[in-house]
This record gives C-alpha cells, structure tokens and sequence, in this order.
DNA sequence: CCGATGACAGATTTCAATATCTGTCATTCA
DNA sequence: TGAATGACAGATATTGAAATCTGTCATCGG
C-alpha cells in the first residue's frame, strides 16, 4: 500500500533532513517537510512544538551520530596514546566528510550547529568525557603521565581546545588546504610529547 | 586654516575606519568617505584603486597594529618559556580587547577577516615567525627541548593552531564564557608541557 | 600641469506591496 | 476518541521598481 504508513518523529525528522539537504537552512519551511511527507503541516506540529524544535531534534541526530562512530575508537584495546591518536584523526576525518565534500552541506550543517549551542555544549561534553576516559586508561597504563582528580576532565578539555581546528565546523573551509594534514599531525604530535611520561 | 590639508592615503584610511566603527560593514560606502574627509569620491579613487582595495589596506593596518604590540613580548629578555607565555597571553589579550568589548566592532573585524584572506595568511606566517624565535631561543638556553632545523616552524605553527580558539576571532562569541582563562591555562600548560627539556 | 570634480552607466541596495510561512484551534473523519 | 485537517492572524520572506553606490573619465581650476 502506497498508503500512510503512521506520522512518526523519527519519520518527520527524516523528511526535515531532505528538506534542508535539498533546499538549505534558509528556505527549508515546515510546509516543505509536510508536502514531502504528504500531511498537512498541523501534523507536524503534533509531534515538534515549534520549527525551533524540529531543527534541534535535527542538529541532536546529526551529532549523535558522531559520538557513536568514535566510542570503538574511545573503548577500543591497545596503548592509550595510539587510541588518542586514532580518536583525534577520527574525529577530524568524520567532521570532514560528514558533508560529503559537498560545502553547501557543510554551510547547512554550521548554521544548524549556530542556532543550537545548547545542543552543541551537550555534545562537547561528551565528546570530552572519551578523550578522558583514555587519558585514564594512558595513565593507568604508565603510557601517560599522571595527572590528579579533576585534573583529567581539564586536561581533555585542553586536548579538545588545541585541536579545535580539525574538528569545528567554523573552521571548515580550511580543511581543504593542501597542508592540512601536516598542521594535524603536528599538533597532535605536540599534544601527545605533552602527555606521555617524562 | 581649517582648509585643504593634503588628502593622503593615510587620511583616507583614518575616515574608512571611522565610518566602518559608525556604519558597520554592510554600509560603510566609499561615498560615506568622501563625505568625512570633505572630499568627492573620484577623489578617493585616486589613492585606492576600489573600494575593496581601501578595505583591505584598513584590514593590513589593523593587523599590522598587533603585530607591533607583541613584538616586545618576542623580543624580550627571560626565559622562553616565560616569553612564550607571556606572548600567548598577550596574543588573546590583544584580540580580545581589539574591539574593547565592543561586540559589533568585533564583527565588522571578522568581516574585513573575511574577505581578506590573502592579508591574514601574511599576517598568520609573522605571528608564527614570532612564535619560532622564541622556540628557539627556547632550545638555545636549554629551556626547550632540541628540534631541527625546519621543524622549529612546524612546530610554531603547531602552538599557533592548538591556540586557535583563543585568538581567532571566528570564536570571539566564546571569549566571554565564565571559564575561558581555565581553559587558556590549561592549552598553555599542556603546550609548555610538550616544548620543556625533559 | 596635476589633483580634484561631478555626471554618467551599470551594479547593488532599499523599500513597500504582496505572498508565504508559523503556530493555533475549532472541526472533521475513521 | 484521538489523529489529522485547513482556515486564520500575525510574523517573515519575496519581489520588482526606485534610489543609491561603484568605478570611469572628460572637464575644471589653481
């Protein structure tokens, strides 16, 4: 039956993904994400209570799938600082392909991520909760130096600020450039002479 | 005589500011120019030859401004390591105060940032010049450990970019969250950290 | 003679009228 | 009964005509 299947989120939430892919932040409209669904646009609002709402739920799946993709790289076996270097490089190669290369993707993308920093802090958090994990296990291991307490969330977050370039969408434009490979490579390898121990 | 004082590209550039500060870079026009230095915009057009040619020599003065703060905390006497803090800090300081908190001067700023690429890497390369005098001024006093030859400016480069969120003004929204010293020290440590002698 | 001018063509921006969209809700229909 | 609808008011976006701006250049005036 080419008939309605029932108006679910997780249904609306992939129409809404069509619509900003095909059309772009600024014109993709609740009316749009309806007319593909084939409702009116008052279903929509049953299921998201604002416009707001829905490019939120939309940002949130975006990101989630991020942290998925790299918990094997946070969890997996082997030397803390190879897992670090494993980690930063996945995260640098899935912010960069997660456009495809297409860069109208990527501009859609960073709006999304400027109109919910809530979201985005959300995320951030988790993101250094795995870099923090490692840095447990390096210094459990004797890889890594030890730090105390608290120290470990600071010093992730310290691991996360010094690599901002390779990994926020602000910075996209430059992840083109022919030497950026060499930029990453340096400043992770001064991250890790600053980790391991003396 | 409040007449005719000679109209110099250095008078045209003090007028562009003062009517980037007043109007913002959307409606900053040549002719706004012309009309602050009493002058018809032909006239404007003779030291400049467009207007995005007068943009981008404001652009080259404002940077050029902080290069020649920091050029004393590179020179300086004391150990590097000391120097290269104090440089790092001063850095953030300076772009942080560039517009006195003035929130949409700071945008025009990253404006001009903008469409002044070419500008910015030169200005990029003598920050990172500066950066690698004190490194190695770092491994000459024993203060650093050894790095050869050309990669004292790989190296640079990599303290500049694991900075970047604290000087690149694409993340000056983030420069007045209640934690950003914290985590300035923190990148700082971590860097010193990795530059020390064993 | 040489810098300054202002009229001009084409490009860009502004503005106001028009159309579309957002979010609500009384009503429909299964 | 509860999901879906579509008409509606106010907010936002689009459009095209009018105004302004950019960049040139023949002309002016000291």
């Amino acid at each position: 039956m080419a008939a309605t299947e029932t108006l679910t989120a997780e249904r609306i939430l992939e129409a809404t993904e069509e619509v900003l892919r095909r059309y772009g932040p600024a014109k993709a409209t609740v009316v749009d994400v309806a007319r593909v669904l084939g409702v009116s646009h008052g279903s929509v609002y049953r299921h998201f209570r604002t416009k707001a709402a829905l490019r939120e739920a939309v940002t949130e799946r975006w990101l989630e799938g991020t942290i998925t993709e790299l918990r094997p790289h946070a969890e997996g076996t082997g030397p803390a600082d190879e897992r670090l270097t494993g980690w930063l490089t996945a995260l640098f190669a899935l912010k960069r392909n997660k456009a495809g290369g297409d860069p109208e993707l990527m501009a859609t993308f960073q709006v999304l991520i400027g109109e919910n920093s809530a979201v985005v802090d959300r995320h951030v958090e988790h993101l250094v909760d795995q870099i923090a994990r490692i840095l447990a296990d390096g210094v459990r291991e004797g890889v890594f130096a030890a730090v105390e307490g608290e120290e470990v969330v600071t010093t992730a977050r310290a691991v996360f600020d010094a690599t901002d370039r390779f990994h926020d969408p602000a910075h996209a434009a430059d992840w083109s450039a022919p030497d950026i490979e060499t930029a990453f490579a340096a400043v992770v390898a001064l991250i890790l002479r600053s980790l391991r121990r003396a």
